[in-house]
Formats: C-alpha cells, structure tokens, sequence
DNA sequence: TCTATTGTCTTAGTTAACTAGAACAATCTG
DNA sequence: CAGATTGTTCTAGTTAACTAAGACAATAGA
C-alpha cells in the first residue's frame, strides 16, 4: 500500500503531487499491475485534502491509463511505468548508492546532487 | 548571463521556477557573487511574464540573502550557494555522466534516473 | 544637468486551485 | 437481500497566482 504525503506550501498544486508519487511508485516498481490504491476517503483522511482534489489526481492518472477506478471496489493500478527491469534496477541503485556517498563526502548536499543531475541529463546545455 | 525560459502550464508557479533556475546556476557555479541577473524588463520580453511575477521572485531571493537589488543599476548577485568547489565538481559530474550513460543503455528513461535518485537520496525509505 | 535604464509600486481584474458539505451510484460482503 | 464501502457528481465559495497597464523613484552615464 501507498503511503501519501502532501506538502502544503510547497507551491505544487496537491493533485500533481499525488499524481507524481503514484508515477514513482510505478517507477521504482513499488506499485504494481493490480495493486489496489488508497480510496480516496483514505487519502482525505490522511494528507488532509478534500476529496475532489484526490479525484482529480486519479482522474488524471486514469486517462494516461495508468489506473482504472472501479465503483465500488477501488481504484487499482492498471499498466506500469517504466523500461526497466528489477534486475537491470538493482545494480545501478547500488553504484549510484555509492556515488551519493561519495558526492556527500565531498561536502555536496542533496540540492547540490540534484542541480547536477539535471546538469548531466540535459547534456550540459545552457 | 543566466537564460530563464518559463514552463507555462507545468503546475509549478512562474515565479518559483524562476527562483529555482537562479538557485540552480548559483549552485553549478553558472552565477556568482557580483555577477547580474537578467533585468526586469528583460525576463518579462523573454519569458512573456508580468514584470510582477518576476518582482515576485526576485524578492524571495532577496530575501533569502542570495541577491542584492539596486535600483537603476540591476540585481546582482549577493551570496553563493551550495559548499562544494568546482575542483570536487568537475570529477564527481565526470562519474555521474558515465553512471547516467550505463542506466540509459539499461533502458532507463530520464524520469526512472530521477526517481532513481530520489530513492537513494532519502535513504529508501517509504 | 539631462536622459535612459532599472527596480518598485498601485490598482483592477481574471483564472485556476482548492475547500466544504452533501448527495448519488455501483459494488462487495455477510 | 441488507448494509457497508467505494467512486462520483454537484453547487457554492475562498484563496492564491497571475495578468495588465501605468506611474513613480533611484541610479548610471553622457
């Protein structure tokens, strides 16, 4: 089971962030094909928002086919995200493990890692 | 000179992406103590913003102690950011790149790296 | 001093996000 | 079947983000 949290004042709209926690959770193969989500009474009752801004997200999360809502039952995880394997994960989990703990040594808070990700990802342009 | 470019319709305000950009290149190092940001006039003309928005962002960072405003004259850059030189930049960005190049022939999209990371970085917890 | 540049403020209005509370509809469980 | 659970819809209202256009104020440079 998903557990969610909203962060208020974040500036992220809560419907995007609970759209984008669900997408990582299918990510990181934590949420899988037939898994159910939290009802949406579940969500309201933990993160504190109302029920149509979870609806929102999931009614979101169910056009790109990533969900389907059945009335009644729940709302359960449909197809996966993402090209990779647990297999092919696990190892580059461990190697990127070991650079974080070397950029941290380095003094490199985690701000600092992100901003070079992106770096390294857009191929350095400007 | 730092290039904004405003994601309309990405549900992040227009504002915090601009601070997010600036802080960003504070933290890679693309802006410097001393060094001016873009003016006013300029980000509303390149980005299509309201000069109230970018005001807006300008002012947070001002506030944060990162930037100086003078009048007539631009906002200049008052503090860095980020503890790590470029010296320990430049080999931990060589070893990320070729971390970033194994996971995409993995099969990894940009989106699992983040997640990725995101993972590791808050220590696999859920 | 004069002029252009820059940051700043004011006022007014629009839009999207979100809240609130209630009710309805389909499904599951006993 | 009966009751509980779940997704869904509705109406109304609040708030924050953003737009728009204009004017003012301080500084730099000729």
């Amino acid at each position: 089971m998903v557990e969610f949290h909203v962060d208020r004042g974040s500036g992220l709209p809560a419907y995007l962030q609970l759209g984008q926690q669900v997408r990582e959770a299918l990510r990181l193969g934590w949420l899988r094909p037939g898994d159910r989500l939290p009802t949406v009474r579940d969500v309201v009752a933990t993160s504190g928002v109302n029920a149509n801004t979870v609806l929102k997200a999931y009614r979101e999360l169910e056009l790109a086919g990533l969900v389907e809502a059945r009335q009644g039952s729940g709302t359960f995880v449909k197809s996966s995200l993402g090209s990779a394997t647990p297999e092919d994960l696990d190892p580059l989990r461990a190697k990127l493990a070991a650079w974080v703990a070397e950029a941290r040594s380095a003094g490199l808070e985690d701000e600092d890692v992100y901003a070079l990700l992106r770096e390294v990802l857009s191929g350095g342009e400007r």
